[in-house]
DNA sequence: AAGAAACATTTTATGTTTAAAATATCTAAT
DNA sequence: ATTAGATATTTTAAACATAAAATGTTTCTT
């Protein structure tokens, strides 16, 4: 309203008062850096390969499984709900990139595997994807690095354990 | 599909290879616990409040601001579309916990404040939200904090560069 | 004063996401 | 053999998210 009151950083972190505690400010920092990089990945994707992060994502699990996964083994892997994962899986098919199969032994499974397509156009993705990565994140000294990783994966196993 | 390739980890971290570089590792981790974190808020909010995330982080930015906030304010520090704010505040509205007005001397925007009943139900709900965080976060010591809010600092200043 | 440009918001089209219902298949116990 | 229950997937409905077009308002330039 009051254009007096200029931000300097618009973002989630102007939800912090002077009194919040420090486990607040924290996750809004982490919150805002991690849509600051996904966001930053999204829309290199979108405009260098016109593709969607969730289509990627899938896509990333399938390239490191020349056998195959199923529809529940993606919606695992990839911690997003199986109607989801239909979803994606039934645009890529149509653009050519994956192939659903029915599983001999099953009929209830399909399995999903890249096709040549598919795996020619995730090998030109991930490379450059890597490097957007090392863009944001590669400046961080190898001590920094090992001392990040530490404390998120007590965060990580601290969370999966509330979550009864 | 080999159901003896069982993964302890299934989740985003899934997708490492051995040879990864570090940045990748560390920006897989990152993206799982706060999606984490964020999933738990999402399904508290929802069973304890009957509220979504989306219209809980509107609510908190309206708080904080007694004088209200136009709907492009709400756009820029929720960092979201304004078509976006925009279903969300209609929602919200039709609930009777936020009300916008026009604003007189300007016919395009409207300001946006949180109801009487608006006030009450938020601050309801900030105060176990701010609970979950400390259950999520809490354990980390002071040092780790401050070493902690001190790398994201960089990181999120040096995404915000590379972004031209 | 007239027209151009910028601004604030909503609408539209498309896509992601979840939970829950529906469909189909498989397994195991009777 | 039947049937009950578990499993695998898709469909549906509702919410969220974006970009782009549309609408209306304000401001600037001439």
């Amino acid at each position: 309203m009051d254009p007096s009151i200029a931000q300097l950083s618009l973002d989630h972190e102007s939800r912090i008062e002077h009194d919040d505690h420090q486990a607040i400010r924290l996750w809004l920092r982490l919150l805002t850096c991690t849509n600051l990089i996904e966001r930053h990945l999204r829309n290199r994707l979108r405009s260098e390969f016109d593709i969607t992060l969730p289509r990627f994502d899938l896509m990333a699990q399938l390239a490191r499984e020349p056998e195959g996964l199923t529809m529940g083994d993606l919606s695992q892997r990839m911690m997003v709900s199986g109607g989801n994962v239909s979803g994606i899986a039934t645009q890529l098919e149509k653009e050519g990139l994956i192939s659903r199969e029915p599983v001999p032994g099953n009929r209830r499974a399909f399995c999903v595997t890249l096709t040549a397509a598919g795996h020619k156009r995730f090998a030109e993705m991930a490379t450059a994807h890597e490097g957007w990565i090392v863009d944001c994140l590669g400046e961080l000294s190898d001590s920094e690095y090992e001392h990040m990783m530490a404390m998120l994966k007590d965060i990580k196993t601290g969370v999966s354990a509330i979550k009864e």
